[in-house]
DNA sequence: AAACTCAAGGTAACCGGTTACCTTGAGTTT
DNA sequence: AAACTCAAGGTAACCGGTTACCTTGAGTTT
């Protein structure tokens, strides 16, 4: 491999003056030292070596993406969108999974600041409740050592981050269910989110608005996958007084309740109406299709990157920036029968 | 940040102990000194600067996961277990998704030379027959530069890869239909296979075994999506003597079929019968669940990580890993009516 | 006692760049 | 003509590690 010494000895010049032609730097440099530079460096094939670059700069032009899963669509959707903006912008990404874990999300994050990565996307990995404290931790780590941060997913002081309206989602969708005539919905919440979560302070103020008494037997909540969609819907509808419409925080969930409909031989949307939180083509492709709440993906991780870059580029203020879900309205909702 | 010259300095020791302790070098070092040195980096707070030791050692630790698409199960879960191994082993993986363009493809295989890592975990990109091309120059352009390779998802001679027996499977999908009853079979192959392809090949053998004719109007092809195999499903399915079953040599355009086969008011698998290739939770959940063939993903993920570990700890051979896969029966195949 | 061995550590070049500060000399200002 | 300016380039320290080769002296071998 070629290197700035091999150019400079060959054009009789210091590898000052390589660097300078080669960076763009402004420092003035006649144009035949630099055509000679530039056509030495062709000559050789001369490649920059990035990690040098890096141990003498200071900046790797790396960022990592620190998310819970791979396997989702969720994450899949903003990571390339991220991607795509930030590899326009010359950065590479890390892609680091941590599986829920916040022990391998604190790896990673010993890991990234050992590798002096610029910037992290970061969407903190909350299983049990207490993982908020570990999740701090790692801001405040990374924080500590200069690194950039924008999060998305949860919200924390200090540090910027991409918000989805969530409230505004579930009431939406709440508000919706009511105007079809429903009165008994049902709600599936997460299991981590509290009884001040967003998603259900959402839900309970549509039903309030409307003077409908809140009714707890209505309110239950899973651990977010297929099963405990199943299993809840299940609960919810073997009941004196079941729910004509049910509304889960997401969108495995809600199809676990239209297999609960399905084996309880309830038709969707005739004799049920079901909404899910999050979109994906699972939602499209399912039978009957399901209405949702969806999250702009690609515009969430679009900001998410560009929030980033800012920062990257000097910027230091801290900034949220609140995007809007929309209700995408398909089969799996009617007016109650 | 503390630096291996600020540990030498508190113990009165050089810089080579230093490294040499924390590196576990087999140096003979005094055990009072190695403890001076670990609590004087506790102390301290020391983290190497993998920078540096990239540059002084020419490892980075780092690996590339150069792939056409994040926004899909099978890379996805492919890219998942190899991150499982590699992580394991010390390396961190960078996330290259080339969308399917080979001009990005081979915009990243020059950055990440610059960047000098250790190895890639390539699956090309080929939208057109000419890509193969390109994807053969990239593959060269790494092996110039001492990269470590190993390719899934094509054939190339020369690299490491793990290869999966689609030949095997569409061979045995198709199989499975005959052994069903059905006589007339449509396939629907991929646009850049060309007739040799590994599954259309598959197919032929079985029915020809079978001594059933070869009709090439049951033959077609698609570009992989949903809305090909609607429309391909169409057209097969709009003939005078139309198929009792298809085989579509992927997920999305088998479940296109099915949304064709409703348009057609054909019940499946009663009236029809399909059979898709490749899993994903979408062919589970997907109304009537569909009879897929399945590539061991999980495996072939850890199986990449694994060969790219072997080269990367010195040993040189090339070496091609094939997997089976397996027909995962579910409810959109039955006996021909 | 001379020769040898080896534990324990040090020296300094090297990996491949960047950049603050310095030098030189031609052209311009006063 | 002295003082100044600025284009064009060079010097050398620095980023934070690694490692081949060298030194020293205590213990062992003959």
């Amino acid at each position: 491999m070629a290197t700035i010494y091999d150019i400079a000895k060959m054009c009789n010049v210091s590898t000052a003056t390589v660097s300078r032609v080669l960076n763009g730097s402004d420092h003035p440099i006649h144009p035949d030292t630099r055509d000679k530079i530039l056509d030495a460096a062709k000559k050789l094939n001369y490649r920059p070596n990035t990690i040098a670059k890096s141990l003498a700069s200071g900046k790797t032009h790396t960022i990592a993406l620190l998310i819970p899963t791979i396997v989702n669509d969720y994450y899949t959707q903003i990571a390339e969108a991220m991607e795509d903006e930030l590899s326009q912008a010359g950065y590479i990404a890390y892609l680091c999974n941590t599986k829920r874990s916040v022990l391998k999300e604190a790896e990673y994050v010993e890991n990234l600041i050992t590798r002096q990565v610029d910037g992290v996307i970061f969407s903190p990995t909350r299983v049990k409740p207490e993982d908020n404290i570990k999740n701090l931790e790692n801001i405040e780590e990374l924080k500590k050592n200069k690194i950039n941060i924008v999060a998305f997913g949860s919200r924390f002081e200090g540090i910027s981050q991409v918000a989805v309206d969530t409230y505004k989602g579930a009431y939406n969708a709440t508000r919706y269910l009511i105007e079809l005539g429903h009165r008994r919905i049902g709600f599936i919440d997460g299991l981590t989110a509290g009884t001040r979560g967003n998603r259900r302070r959402g839900y309970i103020d549509a039903l309030k608005e409307e003077g409908i008494s809140i009714d707890d037997n209505l309110i239950t909540g899973g651990n977010l996958d297929l099963d405990s969609g199943y299993t809840k819907g299940m609960e919810l509808l073997n009941t004196e007084n079941p729910p004509t419409a049910i509304f889960a925080v997401n969108n495995l969930m809600a199809i676990g309740v239209l297999k609960a409909a399905r084996a309880m031989d309830l038709h969707v949307p005739r004799e049920l109406s079901v909404i899910g939180f999050d979109d994906s083509i699972l939602s499209e492709l399912i039978e009957p299709s399901l209405t949702v709440v969806r999250q702009p993906i690609e515009e969430m991780g679009a900001t998410a990157a560009k929030l980033l870059l800012e920062q990257l580029n000097g910027k230091e203020d801290v900034k949220t920036v609140t995007l809007q879900p929309t209700l995408i309205k398909r089969d799996s909702c009617a007016c109650v029968y």
